[in-house]
DNA sequence: GATTGATGCTGAGGTTACCTCACGGTGTGG
DNA sequence: CCACACCGTGAGGTAACCTCAGCATCAATC
């Protein structure tokens, strides 16, 4: 938040901060990624606080939600983590109640993850807040940058 | 850091069951840019395994490198956590021969990080590996569209 | 020249979000 | 009906954070 002599680029030789060069972009693309995804972790986690929701709860339910019930390897998979770590943060949400294991009919040894009406509630609040918070951090940019950015990573996303 | 959009899946669906939202850009935006953070994590420490380097101990190396010598304070804020965290990196970075603290003739209370001859080298080619990934994994993008993210990510970031 | 209050680093100890590996219950193709 | 793959989970580990307390040092003031 302070000043502070910032390390944005490593080289110094650039006066311009808007050569159009990819060359350097690709280098440092990665890194401004990982810095707003470390401020956006934060701003999340301060936002779901009410909720004693971790950043990590907030999106599996929120999966969870999507799609009225799912397998905990389906979330592993939608969340993009190993099945081991599907369980936990599964176990997370079924102690503040906000979903319920069952047995999947269809087959026994899988387990389905269902949202109870108290788990769709706090998503929706959750979903508002986040959503009033994301408006925030990207005010800054203009309503056509953030549908170029939200094009350009979703290009990106696979 | 992690992801999860909405139901990404690339065959099972993905028809919201019920959209609410208009202005998708802002709420999603967030949901992507981690997502994509997890993605670059990835494939950043699979590219610094040959050094034995953790991604965050690569970005702590590039951000001293930068500045030819940094105090840990600095260092931290840099990375943007808290000082006693820049102590580890740095640990592991002396661990490893990559830099070497000194004090700060200036101000004994402080340590003045600064790279060793090894620390520059390894930064060099850790870098030279990066760009080539990182340009493999922005490749589908266009020149045009990596150069609007970056400006996009950098007028967001600060 | 001594006191006071902030500042810089670090030890101790905790949390979170992951991971792998092994195991018992379960479906399935031959 | 059997070998084998697959499901979730217990056990145990790691990396990257954090806070809080403590010591050394600095800057300013008395």
């Amino acid at each position: 938040m302070a000043d502070s002599p910032r390390t944005d680029s490593p080289r110094t030789d650039s006066p311009r901060p808007d050569s159009p060069r990819p060359d350097d972009g690709t280098a440092l693309l990665g890194d401004l990624v990982m810095r707003l995804a470390r401020t956006l972790r934060r701003r999340f986690s301060a936002v779901l606080e009410p909720w004693e929701l971790s950043p990590h709860q907030a999106r599996a339910l929120r999966v969870v939600c999507a799609r009225d019930g799912m397998r905990l390897s389906e979330l592993a998979e939608a969340l993009r983590i190993a099945p081991r770590s599907a369980t936990e943060v599964a176990d997370g949400l079924q102690e503040r109640g906000l979903v319920v294991r069952a047995a999947d009919p269809a087959d026994r040894r899988a387990v389905v993850l269902t949202p109870t009406d108290d788990g769709r509630r706090v998503q929706r609040e959750v979903d508002a807040a986040r959503a009033a918070d994301a408006e925030e951090l990207f005010a800054r940019l203009s309503p056509a940058d953030r549908t170029e950015l939200g094009r350009i990573l979703r290009s990106l996303a696979d």
